[in-house]
DNA sequence: TTATTTATGCAACAAAGTTGCATTTAATTA
DNA sequence: TAATTAAATGCAACTTTGTTGCATAAATAA
């Protein structure tokens, strides 16, 4: 696993650094979206706020990572398609963000419907969030 | 015009105070949507930063306005179609985020497509921003 | 192994939004 | 129309998320 990170920043020109591996290798692991709140409950205080914003920063310009804002409009991060780069980020998948847990996820299989934007306007991403009850939290409220 | 504010106000079950008239007033003749901030530069410190956030608070609670949050994850706050209540918002269009003068637009003529969700997620609201340049900003660029 | 570039940590700051409480105002009722 | 009451406002203080400047430390290159 650790190799697999260091190949990843490697990959894309960013310094092996103790912040970004263990960074990096909380988002792998997760199969939701983390914000920089909630990286910093799980790392603790091991690596500082303000890093933990650079770090976050620096895997969204490379690529690495794809930022989306949560229903309070917190940021939250996620581990990019491995086919994304600096250049071209291609997470144009739906995000799902529970209205309960608040937990974001990315709907890999649901890519975002065309559209049709009126003359004058020029699109350059597209962004589709449904905002709902996730699996976990229709378990809970059935089971 | 006021006459028609106040009974915008009134229907909603709303009194009719000085601070809701003042940026209902404000609100209906934009076509972009407002944040708190905005506001607060437009109108002045004759309102409260307070005030005004329990204002528009409480124009989305009755269905007067709605809320969408813009590439920096600001709330920003557009009059809703008449046919808004606060049982349920109309509010399923497209939204538009000009990445230059930051405005949000609502594209009243574009619906959001549907989506068919995965099995266990339960959908409750839809939204779809889309991030590029405005009519206004592609004018100043290209003219 | 040293030099150089880049990342980190710390302190301080800034913007957006929230909460508690005393005061004022709008609507109600007498 | 005046008194009552429920709700809205203003103010102060606070919280959360995110940013900036600068000195120090660490990673890569020479």
């Amino acid at each position: 696993m650790n190799d697999e990170l260091n190949d990843l920043l490697e990959k894309h020109g960013l310094k092996k650094t103790g912040p970004r591996v263990k960074v990096l290798s909380v988002l792998k692991l997760r199969d939701t979206a983390a914000s920089q709140p909630e990286l910093e409950e799980i790392i603790g205080k091991e690596i500082d706020r303000v890093t933990l914003y650079r770090v976050l920063t620096a895997f969204e310009e490379k690529g690495i990572i794809h930022k989306v804002l949560d229903m309070n409009g917190t940021a939250k991060y996620a581990v990019c398609d491995s086919s994304c780069t600096d250049k071209q980020h291609k997470d144009e998948h739906v995000h799902f963000n529970c209205t309960l847990c608040l937990n974001v996820y990315c709907m890999d299989t649901l890519h975002i419907p065309q559209l049709v934007i009126p003359a004058g306007f020029t699109s350059q991403v597209v962004n589709m969030m449904v905002y709902g009850i996730c699996d976990k939290c229709n378990l809970k409220l059935k089971g």
